[in-house]
DNA sequence: GCAGGAATTATTCAAGCGTATAATAGCGCG
DNA sequence: CGCGCTATTATACGCTTGAATAATTCCTGC
């Protein structure tokens, strides 16, 4: 009848430790099975830990979902900070939407699993409205900078309808390509996504290649 | 300590007035709140009797999301059956989609609640690609009859990638708009996606007026 | 107006939940 | 090397869960 022996590890690594297993948990088997002995199972540790890292199990569950929302911006920062010039950026910003970092079956779980709590609970209502926020003031200034360069002039209300439009599009899309992907067949999600841009800011076909 | 006093129902009523109280339980506290003593109470009977109506809880909440899903595309269609010409009634399928019925808190709450479940269960999944289908193929032939009318051709791949791409964007404005709603400030959610469907149509503005 | 069957209620059960508390074992520091 | 701190484990508690079963009450058909 011996005590597990354990490893004593530092506090950054163990929370990130245990919020790593809440977003595998949620992501494989959904909130449901987010449970204090399941997460802990995973992380490989036993269940009253969590309570002496967060005040309580849903707490932990708020900063996976921050984590979630942190990884998804930054994934797309990275793509859009990785071009030459203004319109390679906005490219990649577009594609990098809709490619496998952002979209892997994994990140789609979770932002599904997620999102249904965020009308429920305004400490999720609060971080989902600062990362949708983030997303669609990159995405204007980056609108903004394209269109400058190509000398076009767009008033500030007619910039942000057409930043709102291409959002939605990107998560429509982005959202229906992963919960029914097959249905795409014969089309690729990037090219489709990149035409539409360019329909929405009326630029010539295949300007954004 | 008498018993309750109770009242047989038909058997279609009964059922249809559990699911009810399903989808109400569900809209306002989300589904982990889904359990058989809330549906019950809520329904005004005892939670004995889901049992006799349904085989488990959890088919009972299947049933529950494909009434959900079932209203939301009947409303759609009943708004897109209202117009006289092609234009009419493509214009109303496309705000009938973003007003009132479909995008009411409740129909949020609730889609946002299940399509965390779609990955999860493949019966969820079964009943959202049946219904996501219906959805993509009305607005494939709504845009083929409008397009055919005022003259213009376009071939079936290309005309898929415009449904799926109009599907995609009233999806996200639409979910955006309702998580999130006050930051269109200034902005008409129903203009904003029928001025983005004449882009990626490529029609003249405000032609869908 | 009553008999019988089915709809509904009431009660119980085992399992799983989050949390609180106490015991213990790893590890840094003297 | 050993003391002390605290990260970690172990266990227990009260509640809630979905389901099963038994008891009752309503309603139909005669």
């Amino acid at each position: 009848m011996n005590r597990r022996t354990f490893h004593r590890a530092g506090e950054a690594e163990r929370r990130r430790d245990l919020i790593a297993a809440t977003l595998d948990v949620i992501a494989e088997q959904g909130l449901r099975a987010a449970t204090v002995r399941q997460i802990s199972a995973r992380a490989g540790v036993t269940g009253g830990l969590i309570r002496h890292y967060f005040s309580s199990k849903d707490q932990m569950v708020q900063a996976a979902y921050r984590e979630l929302m942190q990884g998804m911006i930054r994934s797309v920062e990275a793509a859009a900070e990785n071009g030459a010039t203004t319109k390679e950026r906005l490219r990649n910003f577009i594609t990098g939407n809709l490619s496998k970092d952002v979209t892997d079956a994994r990140t789609i779980s979770l932002w599904a699993a997620f999102i249904g709590h965020v009308n429920l609970d305004p400490v999720f209502a609060e971080i989902h409205r600062e990362y949708y926020l983030a997303f669609l003031e990159k995405l204007e200034a980056m609108l903004a900078s394209y269109l400058a360069s190509i000398g076009r002039k767009t008033d500030g209300q007619a910039l942000r309808g057409k930043a709102i439009a291409i959002n939605g599009l990107i998560d429509g899309l982005w959202l229906e390509n992963s919960v029914a992907g097959d249905l795409f067949t014969g089309l690729d999600p990037d090219k489709l996504a990149l035409r539409s841009v360019e329909d929405l800011l009326g630029l010539d076909a295949n300007s954004l290649d």
